[in-house]
DNA sequence: TTGACACCCATGAAATCCCATGATATCCCA
DNA sequence: TGGGATATCATGGGATTTCATGGGTGTCAA
């Protein structure tokens, strides 16, 4: 499984370009496809971002639903339609579309968040309020994390 | 296996020609027919496409069917009957056949969906609508993926 | 002979490749 | 353990390729 883990900050250049964190890179290394599959995060102003394999399961897990089902098609609409698999060049960068960045408020700096199975990106300054905000929220409701029965 | 994901919208020409998203063709390419499999979606105004190699597994699918039911003579039929080969040209367009445009509603340009192991063809302004639909009703019904049994 | 359709070529825009650079980080050996 | 040699990484920008799109031509059949 595919881990993500810290905060990276790179610049964007004018072609829209970013390079992925080199370690995120080689957490994504050896999957299908060379890339990230992205999407609009919808809880936050943020991009979310995982691995091939991620998406794989997904798919798999909706395909366990009856095809043609109304339920199928929604779910499979709603997560797979408003993703993109956003290669990696030569050097390891992606391209973030237009309609990505104006979603994150990205212009000329990105931040990639590990978030364990997935990341984000955010817009900086956008990403430190947001950590405080949570940061906080945590404190203040004493969350934990629930115990797993044997990790696999 | 074959992975479709993102929204595409292309241009129909005089003849009826429409590319194919590229990103499509790749997770197509290789397959023993190089174009696509297309049927009148018989629960939206849309075409549904895939690859020959999801065809195969449908045909099998449905032949677990009770052969000579009622349901599995339906299925057959508006699946099966109704199904195109699309093959591509030299530059990875297919011809979108008449009946099929008309079924859809689609004039001068269409939008490819991903859908996971299928993808369907839209009228554009259809499918933001539809998009924005199946949005609700996940959210309402608060569907989820189906929990996998340990992330395999 | 008139469509319908496969094949071919041309085009502009956009995405990708490729090379160069400087800055870190890492390695290696005394 | 110091410190020079060597990778790795993020970044910039020009050159090249890909992609979607338009239109022409040949071929086969009704």
């Amino acid at each position: 499984m595919a881990v993500f883990i810290g905060t990276f900050e790179n610049k964007v250049d004018q072609k829209g370009r970013v390079s992925v964190p080199a370690v995120f890179r080689q957490s994504l290394a050896g999957l299908s496809f060379s890339g990230i599959v992205a999407f609009r995060s919808h809880r936050a102003d943020a991009i979310e971002g995982c691995g091939m394999d991620f998406m794989e399961q997904m798919i798999s897990r909706v395909s366990e639903i009856d095809l043609f089902s109304e339920t199928h098609d929604d779910l499979a609409t709603t997560i797979f339609s408003d993703s993109q698999q956003l290669a990696f060049d030569g050097t390891g960068r992606i391209m973030l579309p237009q309609g990505f960045r104006q979603h994150a408020g990205i212009t000329d700096r990105a931040a990639f968040v590990g978030m364990g199975q997935l990341f984000q990106i955010w817009q900086p300054d956008a990403l430190e309020r947001h950590k405080a905000a949570a940061r906080d929220r945590a404190r203040a409701q004493r969350l934990t994390i629930p115990a797993g029965g044997g990790g696999r």
